[in-house]
DNA sequence: TTGTAGGCGTTATCAT
DNA sequence: ATGATAACGCCTACAA
């Protein structure tokens, strides 16, 4: 049997009330008993029942964080910049998915709003609507939503669009004209941003924008960019570059076909990827590409979340961070 | 305010104990009232105090997944499995790490057994002694320690001798008797194990273990494997071949300094890493190498967790998983 | 400075 | 089949 504050009272000769405001450093106890209460509580190895306290004060001393999958790197980099920021974090980190579960995302996010295990949600590209996120509005949990925007909640994201403008920017300015571009609609990426990023940069030199250089890919992988530089190849635009806010898996997967069809990269075709995966560093030549913050973004949620649960702020905030483009060989 | 089993009692005019039993699914309630109760929960979103109903059944539906480093794929893998293999669990996963916190590993370990916040705990690779890992079992907590052996709990681990020695052999095979090995002393890496059985291969050739031909690296980066390529090469004892237990980055810092120096892998150095991590198959030539089952091992680990949590199993079990020799173009 | 008493929202054991 | 009542372990007025 676990030792309870009712153990130490009786060998102090106290009540568990005096135990108690001595656990948690209240004032007006005697040096006395403060020491003796202490004194038992660490002989016994004494741990406060951290339930219960859950249930006096109506704080669960946990902070959910709901991801969309864990086998996305990207997500795992955000949970590392959560994980890590840690302001000596006193609440625990209750990890949730929303892919192959019997609940839908809708419905986990209505449980965890009224379960009360959590006391404020992370939600990391949350696919929903809207009005299915109000639920923690309307049952006061605070929550943050990273990598998307949004207006009734306070939000964590990064200006997508930007990034892709000064990727295609860098290409322009390096005298390409027909720049092909390669997207991915799957999952809750916010690939319209990216592409639009790339359309003003073109717009922006007067270079038309061609649909017909946009070729659309299932997943990030090598496999994905081996088809599709046969596509790139036997277009009549004859694109001297990429610009693929798909994914760098996509991108290094055009870049080791290309090469073993005899091309040189960035020579007969400049590479342009999206974002920085470590396996950017390794393919020859190493991958240009555009990283998005995801450490800070987890960072950011975190102090936020955490400022809104101890009541710090009221208003709701959003955050935009910036990506960072990354010259390396391949552009 | 949330909704409580009180509200339910006064609208169905039913007492709080009624209510629970409907909730609950119990027997010996009429279908008059459950229908009446549930119909009214359900208008009022009802849902339990997960903190309350945890103290009141000492369960707390969680189990604690502690980990040293969220930064390492190796950790991150093993979390997936743990995450996938969901047996519709009812369990929520909360998350620790060891790395840079307040807390020694220990002390979590202490805090985490007495506070009564999770039913139990999945350790990844803990570096602390077995005495340490003890609390668990004294305080009745069941634990599954992942990646070590361990006597006094259960444990999920894989045969990194035996990977090692496959893997040794493959180059033995090929004809190489001068085989460098980079191992790594960081961290909680079974590196000894992995060096064993790369003895033992040499061994049961008759080729004489050379000291002079283990080198050391401070970390799984490419950077350490271009500054240790450069003593391979130095080496009087002129290797033909390198073994890598300190993992897949070394060996790809290996290659591609290879690579630039002019020396064709696996024609003039063969390389084999350990790990398998994506860019293993990225690098040129892609990476030969040793994968360990980590999706397997969260999944067991799981699964094993839950047995003990609900009692289903009580002798103390050690699952044994085998590496996975990866064989591709580097050796 | 410390004790008493009530409550947090459930569940569980009795009666009825 | 349902209602009273106590209990889970802790916190917090309030009283003494």
């Amino acid at each position: 049997m676990p030792v309870t504050l009712k153990d130490i009272a009786e060998r102090a000769k106290v009540t568990a009330a005096t135990v108690s405001m001595v656990i948690n450093n209240k004032p007006n106890i005697s040096e006395d008993t403060r020491e003796k209460v202490l004194a038992i509580a660490s002989e016994l190895n004494y741990y406060p029942n951290a339930i219960a306290r859950g249930l006096a004060t109506s704080k669960a001393n946990a902070i959910g964080v709901i991801v969309p999958n864990l086998a996305s790197s990207y997500v795992v980099r955000i949970l590392q910049g959560i994980k890590s920021t840690n302001r000596d974090i006193d609440y625990t980190v209750q990890l949730f998915d929303t892919i192959g579960q019997k609940e839908t995302e809708t419905q986990l996010f209505q449980r965890l709003a009224r379960e009360r295990r959590i006391d404020g949600a992370i939600l990391i590209g949350p696919v929903c609507s809207e009005a299915e996120l109000r639920v923690f509005k309307d049952e006061h949990v605070p929550c943050v939503v990273i990598a998307r925007k949004c207006d009734v909640l306070n939000s964590v994201y990064v200006n997508n669009t930007l990034g892709s403008y000064e990727a295609t920017e860098y290409l322009v300015g390096k005298g390409h004209q027909s720049i092909a571009g390669i997207v991915c609609y799957k999952k809750n990426l916010p690939m319209d941003e990216r592409l639009d990023g790339y359309k003003q940069s073109l717009s922006s030199h007067n270079i038309p924008f061609n649909s017909d250089l946009v070729f659309e890919v299932a997943d990030d992988t090598m496999e994905e960019g081996k088809a599709v530089f046969q596509k790139i190849i036997e277009s009549p635009l004859k694109p001297s570059a990429v610009f693929i806010p798909a994914g760098d898996m996509v991108a290094i997967g055009i870049i080791k076909t290309a090469i073993s069809a005899g091309m040189s990269v960035p020579e007969d075709l400049a590479v342009v990827g999206y974002d920085d995966l470590p396996a950017a560093e390794v393919v020859e030549p190493t991958l240009t590409t555009v990283r998005q913050p995801k450490l800070e973004m987890g960072d950011n949620a975190i102090d936020l979340i955490i400022d809104k649960i101890e009541g710090r702020d009221s208003e709701i905030k959003d955050i935009e961070l910036p990506t960072k483009f990354i010259c390396r060989n391949s552009a």
